[in-house]
This record gives C-alpha cells, structure tokens and sequence, in this order.
RNA sequence: AGGGGUAUAGCCAAGUCGGUAAGGCACCAGAUUUUGAUUCUGGCAUUGCGUAGGUUCGAGUCCUGCUACCCCUGCCA
C-alpha cells in the first residue's frame, strides 16, 4: 500500500478540497465474467479494496456483464468463490452492470435529446472505413445528422427489437476528426441476439462503465492503464448526463501485473482450457486464484505478494521468485513439517536389531512448540532420497557417501560402510551402521557431523501420490504457439511418508522436510507441490 | 494528423516545498542451526536516477532537445 501513493495523492486531494468526505470513498472492482481470476485480478481487486478500506469507505464488487454472448454463470459462480476465499468481498455490496439497462436506456434518450447520439444504419465494415486510422481523420457518417425526433424513433426500434445485429447502432455525436480514436463517434449501444437476456439492445463497456460508476456512488474508479485512452469518454458520457455531470466519478489508472515465466491474461488460459493442454481453469500450474489455491497458495502469501510489489504507472514483470518468497515465509510458521521421501533408496542398518522398533519422538515445527511432538518409528531397514546419497561425492557434498557418517534427522547417526548395485548401476541398496550413543535428544556431541537427512522406517511408512510441478513455460516459449507449452511440467510421483502424514487434514499445508511445501487437496487424497525450499547447495565438481 | 503513457540497481519500487538516492525480491560474505531451510549480521545505484544540454550555491525532482519501450483504428471488456 505503501507503493501506491500517487493514487492516494489524489483521492487526499479530494478529501482535502471537500469534495467528498473520508468515508465517501467508493472504489469497485468491475469483472466481466468470461472467465476465471488470476493474479492480476487479485492486484487490481486488492488495490480497490484496500484503497476503499483506508479511507473507511465502501468497496463494491460489480460483474460488469453487458455481452451476454461471451459471460456465463459458471464463471461468475467461481468468480465469487475466489473473491470469498481470498476475502476480498462485501458481501452487502454485490452488483450486475445487467441490472442497469433500463436506466442506461434511458441515459440513450438523454443523449439522443440533447443532441449527442444518434442512430447509424451503416454496416460495421462502413463504420470501420469511416473512422479512419492512426494517421488520418474519419468521416461523418451520412446519418450523423437525423433529427432529434427521427432518432428517437429509431431507437425505440432498436429497443423494441425491431431490427437485426448489425443493422442499426446508437452511436456518440463526439468528433470524427479526433486524435483520439475512442472519441470518434463511438458506439453507444449495439443489437445483440441473445435467448439468455430480454433486451435487444446492450450497451458498450465505454457507455455502460461511467454511468455504473456513477449509478453506484463510486467516486474513484481504478483500472488498469489501457484504458487510459478511453477516460475522455468516460468523462464525457458524464458530462452529458444531466444526473452525473455535478460530480463525477474519476478513473485513475495503473500497470497490470506481469509475473515472470507465466502466462497471465484471460483469453491464451481460456485457449489452453479449451484445447485441454492443462487440467482446467484450476490447474495448478497456472497463475488462476483456483489454480493457486489448489497449489497451496494461501490468501495471506497473496495479499502480502501483492502489497509489496506496490502499484505504479510503468510496465513492468515482476519476478517469480518474490511470489514464491511469500508463500514460504507465509507457510514457515504455519506447516507441520514432515518426513516425506520423494525418490526413496534403501537403507539398511547393520547393526541394528532385525524385528526392534523405535518409536521416536520429533518436534512437528521445531520453530513454533506450540505445535507439540509427534511419533516416527526407527527399525532397520530405513529410506532416504536418492540425491542424498553418492558413490564418489563432490567436493563439499555433506550427504552419505562410502565412510561417511551423517545425522538422521530426529534419530541416530548412521556411517555408510556398503553398497549394492543393480546389473545396470543404479543403486538399491545402501548398508550402513548407526551409533546408539547418537540419539537424538541425548546430547551427545563428541562428534560433529555436517549433514542431516530426512527417512522413513519401511515398516510403518505410507506411500502418498503427490505432484510436482514445473514452470508451464520455457525459454523457447512461443505465445503464438500453443505446443511450445512445456509437457512434462506435471510429474505425478508415489512417495513414502512417515505415520503422521494421516493426521493431515485436506485443504492442509506442510513442509516435506527438505523438500519444500506441499498442499493436500480437498477432494483427491494427492499432494501438490507448492514450492520447493530454497537451497544454497550448489553441486561442484572434483 | 497522429494521440495517450512510462523510463530510478539483475527484478519490483519509494522519492509531495529542488537540500545530498527508502523498502522488498534476487545475489554475495560471515555467524547460529538436528532441514545446505529458518534466524541473525554485513555487503549490494562509491557526483549515479533513459540520454544531451540548461537554470541553480545545490537537480531524480525545474526548463529545452533527443532516445527507447508500452497502449489506441471491436457493434469486446
């Protein structure tokens, strides 16, 4: 929030001059929905909400639903689910642009009278031509200059539904000369045929915005910066409305959000739902407020993403990282923290009793007692990962490898003194021998040892099928080209985990321990993966 | 006949009256550590804020000229 002044500059403006007291402060967050939220909803949703909050005013939540042909029920049902789960919601304040079409009918009569509107029977390729290009001028449309009366008519037609689409539009009597293509006659209301609605005409985002703003008692109305060009005709429609021109809502705009290594905009996730390259809108490889919750991203990890990356007027692409920064420091003092291997090898203790075993006591979050102990159990023949062991190890490789002894986290010391391969060199077997006086808890410490690793006991361990996850997109990614999305980004594995791992509730998060975070989903029993730790381990060579 | 925006470190980003460049991410070094995690400490724009000039005792902030990038020609939002 602190990033976001020049916003707050102009709304403490307004303040000051008494144009609207503190509490007046009206801001909404207006999705069409024609589809699902993703991250940059959430900064553009958060930032309204939160600016609304400061001042103690109210934050309206308005499905800007004027194109029945492209919105449907579903994505609104989902739409308020993600607002609700991430809390970004007054309930009390919920709002269709739908439910103002009489009105907004009426604002075309206005206009109509006052000589600022009227009806244009020419086909969309004729508008197109006549509105000229960068560079030049449009033309006036031969039907720019109907009376009054005679456009009235007319557009009791369009409403009655006595014309087709495309035979007649309400069009804007601004300026076809205008540098500012938005403001050369643009298009009021369109005909649209529908079986969803009862209405034949449907206003335009530039018409139907200013006048929902206004109808609603917003008074700073914030986007995002491609609408920039269109504020002098969201003025203007306010500015000829006798009921809004005293004191009109104003747009403030700001960048969207661009998140390194991912594909963030409705309409490419819409194609990769709809060809079935990914899962669903809530896949968790995708940046959707869906696809994040089901990847273990948590409200808190977001709001505070988005708090910190600020709100400012340039382009910009905000690294990944800091979104995975936040979700590990959200989760750190949140998660149990359990052993879990993902790529298990054998380990057998020598030394230890064939039938004996321990049941071990461990902290859950060595970091928040609260948490209290849980139990694991220790025999002998035991998993560890696969990258934690090496037959000929790097330099300052701390793991096991022939001769060395490492810890075994919350039980003994064990020293690797074999190992077996199969007939293709993959090891399957390692032997090791432990130390009693190494307990853990014992308080032995005649010697030091630099590694400690995570396992489980093969008798009591519970295999979990968890998914791991990698970036959608590569380096070679070609936003034209839908096949140059990486495939193998999802990797379903079966893991082995220690007893605990039944008292995980669904919708929980934990920490595999050295692994990073994981999420279990509500309703398939699998584990998805939601970040890996970080890890200041980098391989050397000899 | 074009118009509207934006430029501060590898990435975000603060910088309101001109007064001597916040913070976060990433990275590096060290300490602690039964997770190579966490935590802690230190280092990270040594006349430098896209660029060239100008005004000034003093410029990221003011003036002038350039340059680069983004957005705009839907009866989408």
């Amino acid at each position: 929030m602190e990033n976001s002044n020049f916003i707050f500059n102009k709304i403490n403006k307004d303040i000051e001059q008494g144009k609207y007291k503190s509490e007046d402060i009206t801001t909404r967050f207006p999705p069409e929905p024609n589809g699902y939220l993703h991250i940059g909803h959430i900064k553009a949703a958060l930032l309204n909400y939160n600016v609304a909050k400061k001042y103690g005013g109210k934050f309206n939540l308005r499905f800007d639903d004027t194109n029945p042909t492209k919105e449907s029920q579903e994505y609104e049902d989902a739409i308020l689910q993600d607002l609700g789960w991430l809390g970004i919601i007054d309930e009390d304040r919920i709002y269709h642009g739908s439910s103002y079409f009489d009105q907004m009918i009426d604002y075309g009569r206005e206009l109509i009278e006052n000589g600022v509107a009227y009806v244009d029977d020419q086909s969309l390729e004729e508008i197109k031509t006549g509105r000229g290009d960068l560079k030049s001028p449009g033309v006036n449309s031969p039907y720019r200059d109907r009376s009054v009366e005679e456009n009235l008519e007319l557009f009791e037609g369009m409403v009655r539904g006595d014309y087709k689409p495309g035979e007649k539009v309400l069009r804007a009597k601004i300026d076809m000369a205008s540098s500012n293509l938005n403001m050369r006659d643009p298009v009021l209301f369109r005909i649209l045929d529908t079986q969803e609605s009862d209405y034949h005409v449907f206003p335009m985002y530039d018409f139907a915005h200013p006048i929902e703003d206004a109808i609603e008692g917003v008074t700073h109305s914030l986007c995002t910066l491609e609408f920039e060009d269109h504020r002098p005709l969201y003025d203007w429609v306010l500015a000829n409305l006798n009921e809004f021109k005293d004191k009109p809502p104003v747009q403030i705009e700001f960048a969207r959000l661009n998140l390194s290594n991912t594909i963030i905009g409705k309409r490419f996730l819409k194609q990769l739902v709809d060809e079935g390259i990914i899962d669903g809108w809530d896949d968790p490889r995708l940046a959707t407020v869906s696809g994040l919750r089901n990847r273990g991203y948590t409200p808190e990890s977001l709001k505070a993403f988005c708090e910190e990356i600020g709100i400012s007027k340039s382009n910009s692409v905000v690294d990944k990282q800091m979104l995975e920064h936040f979700i590990r420091d959200d989760l750190k003092l949140k998660a149990k923290r359990l052993n879990v291997i993902l790529d298990p090898v054998k380990v057998i203790i020598d030394n230890y009793p064939e039938d004996k075993v321990e049941w071990l006591e461990i902290e859950t979050n060595v970091e928040v007692p609260e948490m209290g102990k849980h139990k694991l159990p220790f025999s002998k023949e035991l998993y560890i990962e696969r990258s934690d062991f090496m037959e000929e190890p790097p330099k300052k490789y701390f793991r096991l490898y022939p001769g060395n002894e490492v810890r075994l986290r919350g039980a003994y010391f064990i020293k690797c003194v074999d190992y077996v391969k199969d007939e293709d060199g993959n090891i399957v077997e390692i032997h090791c021998t432990y130390d009693p006086e190494t307990k853990s808890g014992s308080g032995f410490n005649k010697r030091k040892v630099k590694g400690t690793l995570h396992w489980v006991s093969s008798e009591d361990m519970v295999p979990i099928t968890v998914n791991l996850y990698e970036d959608l997109i590569a380096d070679d990614f070609d936003p034209d080209d839908l096949n140059t999305i990486k495939k193998d980004s999802k990797k379903t594995v079966t893991a082995y985990a220690e007893p605990e791992i039944k008292n995980i509730k669904p919708g929980e998060n934990l920490q595999f321990v050295r692994n990073g975070y994981f999420y279990l989903q509500p309703e398939s029993n699998e584990f998805n993966q939601t970040v890996s730790l970080k890890s200041s381990y980098k391989p050397k060579k000899n």
